[in-house]
DNA sequence: CGCGCGGATTAAATCGTTTAGCATGGATGA
DNA sequence: TCATCCATGCTAAACGATTTAATCCGCGCG
């Protein structure tokens, strides 16, 4: 006989159960999320009947009223790149741990593009953005976010003067590390692969780099520094065109991992050995660094971190959003493996 | 003087708009949208005021009428994975150029959270879901979740008889054309890496090993066969496991690219050079593949174009519920590259 | 001069929840 | 016996959009 109630069919909804159970709407709306105001007898039974009739809350309706989604709308600008990835990987879970709900938006390096998916995830409503901008974002396109009143957090890259909260890991130490270990095994002819000035990371990867040369007393060439994209094609394009150089490095601090794999490869192809003839250290430490032939000198920048550093910051956020603005700066560390040794005792020329 | 206009603060909504220009909420929800029936110079008006006052359209109201709400719901079990992640990266990239959004789940192979997240995301009510389900998903589950009359569709892995679309790669195959490429270049002892019976890709690509073997005239030999999870760590001790066998194999196959990886790197570590002493093969080719050394011989699996249909099938299925069920099933290549030759003519044992 | 017509706009209902404020009724105490 | 109180529920008004059916207003035509 139970199929007489289930006689209704269509979506069950709040007031479908109220009617079923004869209460009122506010009865079960406050039954349901256990409100110490409604006697434990009825909130039992209608939890029960909830459950029985598959009952499924439309948050869209509960948010109309509440202002308050507990959507989290994640604006990336490259989602392949496994470093942003495992950035994704610890946002979502930190979030979903507090019991929101990420909201997809990716951007492609590209302003206007950007600024369009932001603009649609805005409709919903989150509660928050968690935004890694693409390169060239001004202080007015975040500020133009901010303006319905959702909060703003930047990760990994910040756009400088922006004021809002940042979480992401001290990019000119981190370099200046892998510069000067590269140093302390005695090289001196020290090339710089892929990043470029529109980021901010791009700019401070830059910056330590010079710091870690500066510091050494070493001279800066320009023609060892090969900005560009953060990717393997352009890593593995570097290091081929720094090996036709008449005086080629004996070794390259790299933007991110990525292109320090590309590099590895284009040392590889040209038939020499990694972290012998060519010393390579990467920038992240990404999952697969450690697994590589040989394994990646890198710096580990604390990606998982910062992360749920960042999704921590956006919930305090919305908690409180006069509370002053807070930038988490992670110290990063250098990860000794084998793709850096010292430079050969004999180089071709001089000497 | 415009801030005589911008003095009321508070939310932009389209009731603030039409009480400012005078007009109701109707012709003003209709001009926004561009409808036929509001005047021409009025629907520029409304939209240039809009506009001035950066209204952002709220679609958790909109979506409270219209029961649609442009959200599709994606359910992965894994995101740092590449090939999960070129999945997730070709789902957003079709379905926002639809106009959907991405609302992201991620469920970690295990059937229970992965209800549970599911479960949190149907509260938005999706206008669809796609999901890899966990291994281990019943035909229940699944349903479950199109109760609430949300479309199901299933991307990679399938629940056999669940009745819902799915768009995939047909791995009987692909795996079979990886073991029929190195049965021609000569080897008789192939190892199987990676995959478990709890999802249909482990099945059917282990069915393709036997299905090779068995069209070759081969025996088979469960104790080449390592099953596991499709990670390069299984794939590394995999591979030192079977070169310690008795009588080692001269090539494997694999569940997937990071397996093969993995793979690439214990015969490395042992000393031995791949693509001469073993020969390895990939599945899925994912963009890291062709830039190993050597470079990945693999099985393409299409995996941007299945994502694509996935999307596809889902907005399909949103448009017509009633539609016949459909299953995609994309025929997979061979991409040969340098990770796989021709055996040793001697072996260390025997002949 | 009245009628109908068509283009432009609007009033009002609706979607599914939450919540402030009020009603009910039985127990308690004087 | 009556006023008070407490525990429990209920009424009704939001929230911000969409949509249907109605209204308004000229205007041309018979």
């Amino acid at each position: 006989m139970d199929d007489t109630l289930h006689a209704g069919r269509g979506k069950v909804t709040l007031q479908r159960l109220a009617l079923e159970l004869g209460l009122s709407t506010a009865t079960v709306s406050l039954a349901l999320r256990d409100s110490p105001v409604v006697a434990e007898a009825t909130r039992q039974k209608v939890q029960e009947v909830a459950r029985a009739r598959g009952y499924v809350a439309n948050r869209g309706a509960a948010s109309l009223r509440t202002a308050r989604t507990n959507i989290i709308g994640v604006g990336l600008h490259d989602i392949i790149n496994p470093s942003f990835t495992e950035l994704l990987a610890a946002l979502e879970d930190a979030l979903s741990a507090a019991g929101k709900t990420v909201l997809l938006g990716v951007g492609q390096e590209d302003v206007a593009r950007q600024t369009q998916v932001l603009g649609t995830l805005a409709e919903y409503r989150p509660d928050a953005f968690i935004v890694s901008p693409a390169a060239g974002t001004g202080v007015d396109d975040l500020r133009a976010l901010a303006a319905t009143g959702i909060a703003v957090v930047q990760v990994t890259r910040e756009v400088e003067g922006s004021g809002f909260d940042f979480a992401g890991s001290d990019d000119v130490t981190g370099v200046r590390l892998a510069v000067s270990h590269l140093v302390a095994l005695g090289h001196r002819r020290i090339a710089m692969i892929g990043g470029f000035d529109a980021a901010s990371t791009g700019r401070r990867r830059f910056a330590g780099y010079k710091a870690g040369l500066e510091g050494a007393g070493l001279p800066y060439d320009p023609a060892l520094v090969m900005t560009g994209r953060g990717t393997r094609e352009h890593g593995r394009h570097a290091m081929e065109q720094l090996l036709a150089l008449p005086e080629p490095p004996t070794a390259a601090v790299s933007f991110n991992d990525l292109c320090a794999f590309g590099a590895m490869i284009g040392v590889q192809a040209a038939g020499l050995v990694v972290g012998e003839d060519v010393s390579i250290v990467g920038y992240d430490d990404i999952g697969e660094a450690a697994l590589w032939h040989p394994a990646l000198t890198t710096v580990y920048t604390r990606i998982p971190e910062y992360g749920r550093a960042a999704a921590t910051l956006a919930l305090a956020r919305i908690a409180d959003p006069a509370r002053p603005v807070e930038r988490v700066v992670l110290e990063p560390n250098l990860v000794v493996r084998g793709s850096a040794g010292p430079p050969k005792p004999v180089t071709h020329h001089a000497r």
